[in-house]
This record gives structure tokens, C-alpha cells and sequence, in this order.
DNA sequence: AGTCCGTGTGAAAACGATTACAAAACCTTG
DNA sequence: CAAGGTTTTGTAATCGTTTTCACACGGACT
């Protein structure tokens, strides 16, 4: 099963049989008896061997904090298709929240001479950051903007801010924000200052705005709109980071007695599934994560493809960044 | 950055420094001048040429139908968490609905020398059944009941024979069944068998029941539901092949102005996460899917060390079957 | 002193492909 | 028919590792 053993039973060289496969030329004769070879023995060229002597492999890595995520099995499903499309295989690394395992995956993933890779971001540390730079392959970050690497991502701040201004327009006043760990720039600190700015625009302080800061599920949602409503009984609106954040709120709303949306706003972030079906359905801010992917792809692939020829290092000034569009979906509960 | 060039500098052989990464005999002075070599040049091993060296590669190939789906993510998060800890890594393989895609990526995978491969079953046919058998490679399957090879799957049938049976308790009589593709034995054929188990053990005559085959998401289910409504008024019970699909199924039978509970139940298979804040949430059977992925690798792993040290093709005797339980929740749809 | 064993060592042969190179074979022409 | 060009060919080097093999070096033991 090998080119040698091809080779031989087709009583030519391997270098034939090599071109054979590759479109080299090789004359109608030999073409034929190479042909039947392979047919009887069905050959297919190790990718192993192929590899280590070309140096090209077609996989990309993708690494992400967990697969198990409404978004993050969007962007992957983008991610895929559209590698598919160009023949290319994902190596995936599930790294969860822990940046050593981030770092060890990236170096396997080039030892293994991936031709690109895909960093579904989170958080950054200098440790980590100095390690992106050095990476000897392709590199493109989803979700995140990284300053000074190439980003896809989602324009969180304004997709806030302009789901706060669309609660405050309804005549609400007493907000309070509950969020997730500021250390993810994009889902913690951007939606944040998103919802303080519109506060801003609006002539109230944001300091008044009592924040806190919880897990990425539900769960979390519910207790710490729980906490906020014992705090402050006067709230008439929630603004959250995350759908399903917004979706536990909206239980322990519903639990507190009071209504949503009669005696209280609330809106999530990321039009997931279930706030379609919710009672009341939930005021969100969609977000493009499958393009996001798709987006992600194509700039790598163009990367990878112009750094091919030419050996030169090319413009490293490269550094696009793209910021995807949100759009505001109102359904009942604002 | 190669190991000659380390062995260069620590003025040792190259036989060495492969020694001294893999645990061989190295003594203490040479030990230290390698370390410092290795420590200079950052260097680290090329796992392709080791590859193909020793055959050995640490990563499984996974081909899923798609990714972007509750319960091949949970899968996948129960198979990428497992492989983590054994230092694995999973190449992805994203076939859709297409056959040959499906067995393009499994051809591509053998030839990248894969330890190992998850298959997440959907169809079986003559074509794929034999290519299936010749792969040369350990292979499980998972969600599906495939005679003859190693499988992880759950029981569809009893499950959904439960819930019917549990409709059928609090005396409805006039159901209809809602399910998917019968190309698809597990999520198609196997419940749709239970469900009409269920009715025959309550002395009621299968064939009375309406089915109809749809997709999987709850567009399709809102279809037929409405569909259904229309031919048969009486109906006061949906038994549904998904929870999307019985989520669906709700909005329709709410837009006829019928009431869940009070005139119609529903139920579904899977306990998604959006069926937990449907209104009313959604009576369902809980599929062990993260489990279904954990096993599905153990049982891999195991033919892949059986397989290791014995070149004997050990004992073919050895294909396994898991039938993972299901636990039924009620909530509040029926 | 000779034998035996265990540990360290480097040269060289794999692994399975691609490709540079030079030789051979085949055409066109003048 | 010789000269010059184009297409086919096989040999051998290469990619970066691991591993076999033979050998050298010390003891420990007869």
C-alpha cells in the first residue's frame, strides 16, 4: 500500500507514480498500467509522508473555551463549512477557561504544522499575548478585539447601548446590569460600558446603575437578579449580558411577583433560541456569530495563501480587523 | 529547530537527544548539556516526522452530521473533555446530511494515520456499511444502534414508549405522532416504534394514531403540528420525535387557540435547554448525551491499547454495545 | 586474567512521500 | 541526417524523527 509497492506492480518508478498523482507528466502508457495498479491494490498516498515533505498540510486549528454553547457551536458551524468547502480539516482544541491548556494546544496544534489557526478568544495576558505574537503560523481571533491581531468580531458596545437606550426610551429609569467576568473584553467589559454610555446619552449617572457580575448561564442570571431585586425593590429594568442570563432574570423576576415586561424591562444579548419561546419572548441584539466564522475562515485562508509564494514575510501591516453588525430583534419583554 | 541542530550544539548525537525526550539511557553530563541546548533554541519536536516515524498519532477523528445542534455540541463536549485527559486531540470532520462527504472524511482520516474515529451516526446504507467494515482503523459508533460495530447509543425506543405511555395515564386518547426521517433508526424509526409500543400495550390499535415525518428544528414541527390540527380536530396529544420539534408543535397548537395542558399534551425527546422556559415547559425524556460522548472515547481508547501491543488482531468477538438510560421529567406540558 | 552484564554512545537505516537532476527517448526542423 | 527542442523517465536526496545495531566502557564475578 505504498508508492514503492504501487510502483512496482505497475513495473515503473516511484517517482512516476508520484507524478501520476500529482499532474506531472507521465506518458499515456505507464498512465494506464499505474491506473490499474492502484485500482487493484487502492492505494491513497500516506498524508503523514506527505506532509513532513512538503511542509503543507490542509487543517487549520481552532481553539475555543468549550463547544457546548449555543455561539460557539454557530461560529464553529461556520468555520467548518466553510474549511470544507476548501478542503481543509479541523484539529479542535477545547481548552475551557484555562490558558495554560489554551497555550499547550497551540503548540501541539504547530508541531503539527497546521497551516492555520483559529483562537476563539476570551481573555488576555501578557504571558499569553507574548505567545500569540510568536506564533509561527497564521493566527486569527473570533469574538474578541485583540489590538494588533486579526480580529472577526461582534460590535458589542454599541449592540448595548443601544438595547439600554431602546429600555430607557420606554420611560424605564431604575436599571441595573448584570454581566459576566470583565476579564472577556468583548461579553464583559464592552457590554458593560455599552449600557453605562447609553445612561450617559441619556443625562442619567451611570454610577447610579447597580452592576454585578455573575456566571455565563442562567443560574447565575436568576440569582443575581434575585440579590438586585432585595437590594433595590424600586428596579423596572434589566439589562444583560447574555440571553441566558437575561432568561434566568426573567424567573427570578416572574418569582419576585412583579411582571415582564409590565413592571420590569429586560433584554439579553446573542438571539439564542430558547428566548424565542420564552413568555414573554425576549428583547435581544442578534449577532452574526455564524458569519463570524465564515469571516474568520476566509481572512486565514487569505492569509495562508499569500504567505505561501512568497517566502518574504510579505506586509505584517496586514492586520485586518473586522467588526460584524448586530441588529436590534424586539419581541415582549421591553 | 530540528533535532540535528540540537544535537549539534550539545555536541551529541541526534540518537541522544531523541533519547533524552523519550526516556532512554543518557548520562547525567550529556543530560544537562542537551537540556541547555533545548532550552537555547525553543526547540520542540515535529510531530509529523514522529508520526510517521512510529505510525502513532494522538488524535481521534470525530465526523458529526453538523455541529451547531444541542446534542451533537453535548456529544462533542463529553468526547473533547475525555480525549483532553488522555492528551488526545480530535480532528473534525463536518459531513452534513452527504454520504460520500461523510466517507471522504473518513478516507482522509485513515490517511492522516487517526488512532481512532467517533462516528455520530445518522444513516446506514449497503455502500457505507461496507466501507465502514474495511476501515482499517478502531472505530464507535454513536446514536445509533449499528449491528456488528461498537456502539454508544440511547434508548429511544423505551424512552419515547414511556412518555406516551404517560400521556396515555392521564386519559388522552386521541394522539398524534410528530417524528423525523426513518433513514435515521434511532431518532426516527426507534422512537416512532415506541410510541405506537406504548399505544398497542394500552389496548389501542397503532394504526389509528396520525404520523407524520418532518424536520428536525421546530419550524417543522409547527408545521405539522398545524397540519395535523387541521385534518383531525379531536387531536388532544402530540408525542414528538425532539424537543424542538415539540416546541414547535406548542406554538401551533396555541395559534388554533387550544390550550397546553388543558386541551392538548406534548411531549418531547432530549431536554433541551429551551424546553425548561417554554410555557408551559416542556415534559420530556432526558438523553444521557454528554455521557453518551465520555463513553464513546473509553470504549475507543480501550480497542486502541488492545490493539497497541498485540499485532494479533486480537479477538473481533470484542464489539461492544452501550445502551445509555433515559430519564423521564415532567414538567408541565402534559 | 578472562567472562559476563549493564549502561552509554553514534552511525545508519528506516518511515513514505516529493522533487532536482541528468539521462534517455521522442519529435521537429533545416 | 544532424541539430535542437520537448517530453518521459529513473536515481537519489530530502523532510525530521526513532530505533536497531555494534561497539566501547566499566565494574563484578569466577
Amino acid at each position: 500500500m505504498t508508492i514503492k509497492e504501487v510502483a512496482r506492480l505497475a513495473g515503473v518508478s516511484s517517482a512516476a507514480v508520484s507524478r501520476y498523482m500529482n499532474g506531472g507528466s507521465v506518458s499515456e502508457e505507464k498512465r494506464a498500467r499505474i491506473a490499474r495498479a492502484i485500482e487493484e491494490t487502492g492505494y491513497r498516498p500516506d498524508m503523514t509522508a506527505q506532509t513532513l515533505r512538503t511542509g503543507r498540510v490542509r487543517q487549520i486549528g481552532v481553539i475555543v473555551p468549550k463547544i457546548f454553547s449555543e455561539s460557539v457551536s454557530q461560529i464553529m458551524d461556520g468555520i467548518s463549512e466553510c474549511l470544507a468547502e476548501k478542503n481543509y480539516m479541523t484539529l479542535l482544541g477545547c481548552a475551557g477557561i484555562d490558558d495554560a491548556q489554551e497555550i499547550r494546544y497551540l503548540d501541539i496544534m504547530e508541531r503539527n504544522r497546521v497551516a492555520g489557526i483559529i483562537l476563539m478568544g476570551t481573555t488576555m495576558d501578557p504571558v499569553k499575548e507574548k505567545r500569540l505574537r510568536e506564533c509561527r503560523v497564521p493566527l486569527v481571533v473570533t469574538g474578541q478585539n485583540f489590538e494588533g491581531f486579526p480580529c472577526v468580531y461582534h460590535d458589542d458596545f454599541h449592540a448595548v447601548k443601544a438595547l439600554t437606550s431602546l429600555v430607557l426610551e420606554k420611560g424605564r429609569r431604575r436599571l441595573a446590569y448584570i454581566g459576566v467576568t470583565e476579564r472577556d473584553f468583548a461579553a464583559g467589559k464592552a457590554r458593560r460600558e455599552g449600557a453605562q454610555a447609553a445612561l450617559l446619552a441619556a443625562g442619567i449617572d451611570p454610577e447610579t446603575m447597580p452592576c454585578t457580575e455573575t456566571s455565563f448561564d442562567a443560574e447565575g442570571g436568576f440569582q443575581s437578579a434575585r440579590f438586585l431585586l432585595a437590594q433595590h425593590p424600586d428596579l423596572d429594568g434589566f439589562i444583560c449580558a447574555t440571553d441566558n442570563v437575561a432568561l434566568g432574570a426573567m424567573m427570578a423576576v416572574r418569582e419576585s411577583g412583579r411582571s415582564v415586561p409590565a413592571d420590569v424591562s429586560i433584554v439579553g444579548v446573542g438571539d439564542c433560541w430558547a428566548g424565542t419561546i420564552s413568555a414573554p419572548p425576549l428583547t435581544t441584539a442578534h449577532l452574526r456569530y455564524r458569519q463570524c466564522g465564515v469571516d474568520a475562515v476566509r481572512m486565514l485562508l487569505q492569509r495562508i495563501e499569500q504567505e505561501d509564494p512568497e517566502q518574504g514575510e510579505a506586509q505584517p501591516s496586514q492586520i485586518r480587523q473586522i467588526r460584524l453588525p448586530y441588529t436590534i430583534i424586539e419581541r415582549g419583554s421591553v
